[in-house]
DNA sequence: CTAAATGCAAAATTTTTGCAGTCCC
DNA sequence: GGGACTGCAAAAATTTTGCATTTAG
């Protein structure tokens, strides 16, 4: 996995760094769609030196390579992810939590003829809203 | 219009003020999910002394009871829209425009089971990116 | 060696909060 | 009149930037 990110990297024509190789590793790693905030304190007990706005350039850079995505959020912060297959999304609005989900019946429906003159469509995503089994209790 | 509002507010018992007034009307009338900030810009110029944050502030009460809705993006800023109907939005990755569009296939069809476990889901929308027609020239 | 990346500090942006005064109900 | 709301100013939170130094290629 980490091989496949340096070989982005390099065809990108970007540096593999330290930084970014463990900033990338963590993100991969989590399954919660960390902010950089987040990434940071995970980040800071392996390398004490890294800084936040290293790590806030480097999810800039990964996300204009289309290496990483950052996620449609309603709340203040960034949140990001590394899985780049085509997924969905499903939030809860008491937890914030947001898990994926794969929906291929969605994926392979046509855009409404009303979207016909919009323009080109790249990506096509469900963002569910909820309240999770662990906050319904 | 102003006059549902009005109502709303008070079946929420939130106090029908010049500023919520202004603010909501303002915000109804946009086609271009504004901001907190854009909505000041406009607003300043019909009411002189209306400070920011009691935008900030309107906006969040009428979020808290469902009179508007926060807007998803992965932009810093947060944007805003006074449209409840059940719609969906497509969004230029160039200009940043949101576009509001209707969808009865996908309204209709059911979550996929993967998501039988999660919990309840209580809305479900599309997000397409893509480049709109004024953008793709 | 050189351009790009990092760390530090400082600034910019966006949002929130405390408090005194004002206004709706 | 009383509690909610506003405006002001100040703070908090989040993100970006300038610059000297370090590092990958």
């Amino acid at each position: 996995m980490m091989r496949e990110f340096e070989n982005a990297c390099r065809k990108a024509d970007l540096k593999v760094t330290h930084q970014r190789l463990e900033v990338y590793r963590e993100l991969a790693q989590s399954v919660n769609h960390p902010s950089a905030e987040m990434l940071y304190t995970q980040l800071i007990k392996k390398l004490p030196t890294i800084s936040l706005d290293t790590i806030y350039r480097a999810l800039a850079t990964f996300e204009k390579h289309h290496l990483i995505t950052r996620v449609q959020t309603n709340k203040s912060q960034a949140r990001y992810e590394a899985k780049m297959e085509q997924h969905h999304h499903a939030v809860c609005s008491i937890c914030g939590t947001i898990t994926d989900f794969t929906w291929d019946y969605f994926d392979e429906a046509l855009v409404p003829e009303e979207l016909n003159g919009w323009g080109i469509v790249n990506k096509k995503n469900a963002v569910l809203e909820g309240i999770c089994k662990a906050c319904s209790r």
